[in-house]
DNA sequence: TAAGCACTGTTGCATAATGCAAAAGTGTCC
DNA sequence: GGACACTTTTGCATTATGCAACAGTGCTTA
């Protein structure tokens, strides 16, 4: 198979051999991506844990919630989020106020400190980003658009504006 | 003057406008691949945990080295490294010899149980990628390859007068 | 040669994260 | 009213984590 790139000819194959350096060069991407990522939480990590930063960020991105809901958009045990949740309330970065219409479930919300820190890891990144483009040609740049929008919409996830769907609960964003 | 780099949000240069879309495409971008890269680790995470499968990427990636060096690139400390390496060569995932040039260090090195891992879970995020590509209009595949070089190309090249930081220092690769 | 010193790895201690199982409280349906 | 499901919490065990102290190793130098 054709190891990478340098294939103008397009002899082989003309849709399917290229697949593989596409996908070669898409995971060099998703490396430096996951870095700049990793980079951005380290502005924060004196003040909340990594699995603390995720339930902050699942939180501002979905609003009040219950626990188990929370548990499971983590992908964690309720256990593990109830105590989770009883730093991160010590700590004032959430709110938990017994739900009135329903008195089992108890309503997570972040505060503002909380959320402060949310917005704080995701203007780093995107500083960061930017920055990246920013170094890049400038003529390349409407093509980086184009092409990505077309891996993202046959990855099937939302632009940026909508909701992100949840087939992954991540909350690393 | 309008030197490189140090103005990412843009205020005056013409492309500045447009380095925030891009950004935007990127970051839309950056939860996918985050997302599919979590997906390819649920195939392990019977086996491993999270930080241990870390570990073996980071052995995979670099070949034997050192505990302290290990520990260093993990962004861990040396004594939370020890205790990961005790499980892991229990586990017969890594193999753990004091070097005979310098009896105070330890050659720690993955066994063939261990890249086995390492692979399955890069064989299987490749393959989503693949996928993803697959599912994308044909004639927009060497785009993204263009863009994406160009893309990489800049997130690699550090700022002048920035350090060379190393890559990907993580191990979610 | 011996003393001093830096480096390497380990261990003790405390806290956080994690899952499983059991228990306690709350709401719903016959 | 009782059975049952849902929600959260608690008990217990293991892993991950950092800091500080310590023991062993190798190098330098007086």
């Amino acid at each position: 198979m054709a190891q990478h790139g340098t294939d103008p000819t397009g002899t082989d194959e003309p849709g399917a051999a290229d697949v593989d350096a596409v996908t070669s060069a898409v995971l060099t991407a998703s490396r430096l991506l996951v870095a700049i990522s990793a980079r951005s939480l380290a502005a924060v990590e004196e003040r909340v844990t990594l699995p603390q930063f995720r339930m902050l960020v699942m939180l501002a991105t979905h609003g009040e919630m219950k626990l188990v809901t929370l548990a499971e958009r983590l992908a964690v045990n309720p256990s593990t989020a109830t105590r989770m949740v009883d730093r991160l309330t010590g700590a004032g970065l959430i709110d938990r106020d017994v739900n009135p219409e329903n008195r089992r479930e108890v309503a997570l919300r972040l505060t503002e400190p909380g959320r402060q820190i949310v917005d704080e890891v995701t203007a780093h990144r995107r500083t960061e980003i930017a920055a990246v483009v920013a170094r890049m040609p400038a003529d390349q740049r409407s093509g980086l658009v184009t092409a990505l929008r077309a891996f993202t919409d046959a990855g099937g996830e939302p632009a940026v504006g909508e909701p992100v769907r949840d087939a992954f609960p991540l909350g690393w964003d």
